[in-house]
DNA sequence: GTCTATATGTCGATAGAC
DNA sequence: GTCTATCGACATATAGAC
């Protein structure tokens, strides 16, 4: 992933190097020359592939979300039939998708969410989606675990996942890192909790 | 705050603008152009007051701490000597700032924090030290209360702070907003259960 | 599809008068 | 300190040959 492979096709090649760009300096501060260079590819292929800058930002988040969502999926299927272990699942695929794609730099979702403020902006499309499809599936896990009030608990499954992933950010930011803290035991708790009383 | 007073000094109403749009629409997205215009200033007259755009969004950050941490204190003097209120005073103070400034988008240095990923740029050091200072706070505070394991206390606190400012860029990305949750009362729930055992 | 070379617009910053 | 006008650099995107 870091060597890009001048074999695999231009396409892969621009999406690989974006990926990596477009993650550790941000969108904006990475100009098209740079992706161009790190994937030995010409300008005009770049424009052959994508419409433009904006949409091969658009493809990036696409890919981010796929592998995110694979990689979840993943996880549930091991998780059989036990409603807690679903429900704690997000934070699971989290640790598994680390050890996976960089992720020394926080969300790549919230980072973007940052930078793309245009409403009209081809990647704002998968900002929306990315964001309704998990709040969704959490609340479908949390309603799954019995839950007394399963919005509730959803809501904060998704308040220690912000949590977790803005804390990427924050380690990256420098100066003294703060010390991570075991997000996946305070869900567990959380569940229990719901599980027992409103 | 909308409009800029035309008889406040320029560099007021240059930082006011830039807070502005820095914040609404991110930092690199936002062109000197764009804050020229809406603090009815020329260009000579920026650069008369700062370097360069870089050392206005530096001011910018400096400000917006500053800002943040005058409400923190005033919510933290409030508290009194009482250490569970003032483990959760950074809570309290959230609250409070969101009612006096734009919050609306997020935390702003996490937005900062994503666009600004050269060490030496001017406004890097306010992302560190703000860092250093919240978590400084966070530690003295959570060692205040007698838990048993302080540290831990101050990165749970932590970890929900970072994901109640994180949602708050969810919830402005669009779609369904995700439902809040009562950061406070988790918050609350942690101290207690560090007080009582490690 | 891929290349080299280039057009076109925008942004940050400056010059020089007042 | 403030203005008007403008420079120079860079980034995105395209033209035209192969």
């Amino acid at each position: 992933m870091v060597e890009e492979s001048a074999r695999a096709p231009a396409r892969t090649r621009l999406l690989d190097a974006a990926e990596e760009l477009f993650y550790e300096r941000g969108i904006a501060a990475t100009g098209v020359d740079s992706v161009l260079r790190r994937a030995h590819v010409a300008p005009a292929t770049l424009y052959a592939h994508f419409a433009g800058k904006d949409h091969l930002v658009a493809a990036y988040l696409q890919r981010r979300h796929e592998r995110w969502w694979d990689v979840w999926d993943d996880v549930l299927e091991r998780c059989g039939d036990d409603p807690v272990r679903r429900a704690l699942s997000v934070f699971d695929a989290l640790a598994e998708l680390g050890s996976r794609s960089r992720t020394g730099r926080g969300c790549a979702f919230l980072g973007a969410a940052v930078e793309i403020t245009d409403p009209d902006h081809p990647a704002h499309a998968w900002l929306v989606t990315g964001n309704r499809l998990l709040t969704d599936r959490l609340r479908e896990l949390a309603a799954g675990t019995g839950a007394l009030d399963a919005d509730a608990l959803a809501a904060e499954l998704l308040l220690l996942y912000d949590g977790e992933l803005a804390a990427g950010r924050r380690r990256a930011t420098g100066g003294s890192p703060p010390p991570s803290v075991a997000v996946r035991d305070l869900a567990a708790a959380a569940v229990d909790r719901h599980r027992r009383a409103g």
